[in-house]
DNA sequence: GTGGGTGCAAACAATTTGCAAGTCG
DNA sequence: CGACTTGCAAATTGTTTGCACCCAC
């Protein structure tokens, strides 16, 4: 799923060139479980790519975007964040640990969707439907290490 | 609700001063159904209110999530915006015309609740679940207001 | 070869900060 | 009066833009 001529194809379909930028770029995003900004991408690879702009990060998210290889996520902080995970999911937010990890539950969706159609809201046309949970996270190892 | 010696009273029970730009932003927060950046509040009251500063607004509105008064919001745009209504309700989101209204639902609140509830998602404790609705909105008016 | 892509730097936008002056309690 | 609040301006942070150079196709 996430292999490199994997990727290749992905952009090529997109009508995108392949470039080594954008290669690494979608191959972080997708790594990243938990939503990333430009800015921590770029941390990620300028290691590995020193010559990689920050300016490049930006652009090629939002084109990203733009093709449908990624999408812009909602976020409580000012950021934009980015998710390269396409499908219809929900978003459980950790409060405590600041973390935001994806819930995908098909079942849960029918059941909302199913109840909205029969609320019938007027004037409106219902795309699609996401949750946000939120949540602490219970961990064990929370506790023990505090040191 | 929105009564001035009802907000006066909430500051005093947030232990904040009440101050004359305290009133002002929360009337402007509360009146504004859509969540507004401190930008648009600041834009609705410096008419009156020339002396208010922006920085003023932010320091403000910040302190009124600090003591519950308000709340952050999710948002695609990177911006921050607020809401003073505290209560769990739901977003609606009309992507054509860019509003995000509220959707209060109890009982759909429940249903989600109960479902997630039988789940029983290990390591996490959920607090509370806000849905946002996708979608486009369709207004005769819309058509004919192109002039 | 050429059109799209990149790197760099400057511009812009939104928010935050520092501080002197003002005001609520 | 004293601590909190405000207004102002400068600083910071995050994102966008313009443009010369570069490279995938």
């Amino acid at each position: 799923m996430g292999s490199l001529t994997d990727i290749q194809e992905k952009l090529t379909q997109a009508g995108l060139k392949i470039t080594h930028q954008r290669l690494v770029i979608y191959e972080a995003l997708i790594k990243s479980m938990s939503h990333p900004t430009a800015e921590y991408i770029y941390e990620k690879i300028k290691k590995k790519n020193p010559s990689m702009s920050l300016g490049t990060v930006h652009k090629t998210l939002d084109k990203f975007v733009e093709v449908d290889l990624a999408k812009k996520v909602l976020s409580v902080d000012h950021l934009k964040r980015f998710d390269a995970n396409l499908a219809h999911h929900n978003h459980i937010y950790l409060e405590n640990s600041k973390e935001i990890i994806d819930y995908h539950d098909e079942e849960l969706q029918d059941l909302i969707l199913e109840y909205l159609k029969k609320k019938d809201l007027k004037n409106i046309k219902i795309k699609d439907v996401q949750l946000q949970i939120n949540a602490d996270k219970i961990d064990q190892k929370l506790s023990v290490s505090i040191k």
